[in-house]
DNA sequence: AATAAGTGCGCAAACGATAGCACGATGATT
DNA sequence: AATCATCGTGCTATCGTTTGCGCACTTATT
């Protein structure tokens, strides 16, 4: 009895073996193309399917023929190209992507859009790859690492074809492990721990300059302030200020030397304690441009006499900066320059298919800094000296 | 007895085994999975499918284990979780578009990144936006209407799932067709041809108190600088100033009001202009963010003293207005709290899966403006009324 | 007359992730 | 001992597009 029932079970065991076998055959001979059968306005996207079944044709011949494939004759691809405008086609750029590995977008990733600085070079970069068919997914990391780890991660699952990125302050781990996948540029400041191709601007040469013009107006006690000298602008406009007053002779008193955040908040704080001092400064760089604008407010605020009782050089020159007050002298960026040359370098490596980093190469592109002369500098008078007194 | 029937359910085990064994063969030979067999760097993305092979389960359970699906054991989830970091994966978002059809993108549409005006409404959008985990696709229109179309052709290829749009001067019969397909918002400027949920400002206000507040100081001779009619904050503009002239029984002279592109080449030659009239105005009202500069620049440039000569009330409040000369007036716009709104709004009309667009209801919300009052408006003096004789 | 070359197009296999369906194993219940 | 419910997992079709291969047909060449 129990044989026969084991017996039993073998049989519905080969059963269930058969009707499986069955099951995947009918699975392989149904073709669920019944396109043709759905109501017509299910599906609101038109596709190369609805084409193909519209003028009779097989998809493939359709994806030929909008891609100007020489092998489809010219009167299919004009029926093609006909069809598609009436039925309102509009490609699927994911499915292509899924095939040809290239998405065309490109990422952006920038500290702030609200600076001058940076949204020039927005405005410049996006019009790059606009110009040679790319998108741009703008990302703000607010110079926090934990959010350009976010959107460096976001722009990896995205699959962007590259990459032109402003370093945080510490870019975390994962965000350089990811990148280093990517076709990628840095933009003004460079990254240390991961060795890409560069496009900048002589950092040091801008305060270098601020500075010599200053000690040419007589001045001695220069008070600097700057952005964080972890940051590699930081870190070279600090030098550039130092090398000119040691060539000089000059002496640097440190508590004239700040170098913090590169905001609004810090620029009017420290602007303040510098005005506070016993013995002020004669004459301040300022090369952050955020704290330039907070130092302006600080300047207002305090109603000192610029350039009678101090004179400033300001950073990043806008046509605000010749309004303002007597002319605001300032450090000149071609940043707009910088922008383009960084677009064009990735949309060439792009063009090369170099998917592959090109940061292997690290080839650094520098552009010079010009200083704009206006009224906020003067040369040393009786005035400014007699309160050094 | 008992030993046949052991001997029979051994069998079927022994069945049972080699049909695990057949089972994983076929699986093995009939799908091209030949992911062993490559070079173990030729493919240099990793996909479910080595995470999979890596732990020998299925690729539909390392899916589902990474989008947490409760069927999957805590224990896998967990080996998979493990893996997935381990092996460096990245997911592919395009390829989850493909079943999702949602692409977790959305296109920002502005004329302009240069303008403050606009750079901080993308700065407020791009943060809303990355906090609710959409990527930002940022298009530049310059204004233009080609330019324009052909990028909300790109933004609709790309399946974004919303727009937020500044719609240009004359948006092309394309584009509509193509964002009436798209859940979308209007910001700033309305669109007549294309009904869309809207988020401005009240721009009819902002020139009636800029207007009002030089009458109150005793002008009558105000002239008018703002954008074209046919942009519907050009018009609303000129009827805040129009009928806040008209209220106060102020006659108008057409030769003083200006209505072009806004754009500060045209702010700073109209400005030109107006200086150089026989008998120019006491006051002016400029009613966009670039004319201002523009005309600053023309100010400056005829060395017009502010406020003597000249009343001037400026658009869109920036810190730089509190340091120019004597201080601009200007008309503060809430751009940032429409920004935030607008992209609020987008968000949770994309949370409810509307892909229709949501333009069938054509809500407004209008923010409204501030005047801010500085240096650079003052009552009509004998100075000013000397050059009118 | 027979072969070669060229033209125009269809078939089906990918690309990577996901979801429906079903199956095996285990434990619980009749 | 048989049946049932549950849980965890596997198989496979699918999204829209591209592309290698191949078939059928036409024209040119030996």
């Amino acid at each position: 009895m129990s044989i026969l029932n084991h017996a039993i079970r073998f049989i519905f065991y080969c059963n269930r073996l058969h009707l499986k076998w069955l099951h995947r055959y009918t699975a392989r001979t149904f073709n669920p193309w019944v396109l043709s059968n759905d109501p017509p306005c299910i599906c609101p996207v038109v596709t190369i399917k609805h084409i193909a079944q519209h003028l009779g044709v097989a998809a493939s011949t359709v994806a030929r023929a909008l891609s100007q494939d020489t092998r489809i004759s010219i009167a299919t691809r004009a029926k093609v190209a006909q069809a598609a405008q009436e039925l309102g086609y509009v490609a699927h750029s994911a499915a292509r992507q899924m095939r040809s590995q290239r998405s065309q977008l490109v990422g952006l990733v920038i500290p702030d859009v609200l600076n001058g600085f940076y949204s020039t070079a927005a405005q410049a970069i996006s019009q790059s790859f606009d110009e040679a068919g790319y998108q741009l997914v703008l990302c703000i990391s607010e110079d926090k690492p934990e959010v350009e780890m976010r959107q460096v991660r976001s722009l990896a699952e995205a699959r962007v074809d590259g990459i032109v990125w402003v370093p945080t302050l510490k870019p975390l781990a994962p965000t350089l492990t990811w990148l280093a996948s990517i076709a990628h540029v840095q933009l003004i400041r460079k990254c240390a721990a991961l060795k890409a191709d560069w496009f900048g601007i002589d950092d040091t040469a801008t305060t270098e300059q601020a500075t010599q013009h200053l000690l040419q107006l007589g001045h001695r006690h220069i008070a600097y302030v700057g952005g964080p000298k972890s940051l590699s602008t930081g870190a070279d406009r600090l030098k550039g200020y130092t090398q000119a007053m040691h060539r000089a002779g000059a002496t640097i008193d440190p508590a004239m030397v700040f170098c913090d955040a590169p905001d609004a908040q810090h620029g009017q704080r420290v602007m303040g304690q510098l005005l506070a001092m016993p013995t002020p400064p004669t004459a301040v760089v300022i090369s952050t441009s955020r704290g330039t604008e907070g130092a302006l407010e600080a300047l207002r605020q305090h109603g000192t006499a610029v350039p009678d009782q101090l004179s400033v050089v300001g950073f990043n020159d806008s046509s605000a900066n010749a309004w303002w007050g007597p002319g605001l002298t300032t450090m000149r960026m071609p940043v707009r320059d910088v922008a383009i040359a960084s677009a064009s370098h990735l949309i060439r490596a792009l063009g090369q298919h170099k998917t592959t980093a090109t940061g292997a190469v690290g080839m650094v592109t520098q552009y010079p800094p010009t200083l704009v002369v206006r009224g906020s500098t003067a040369a040393l008078t009786p005035n400014s000296s007699q309160r050094l007194v």
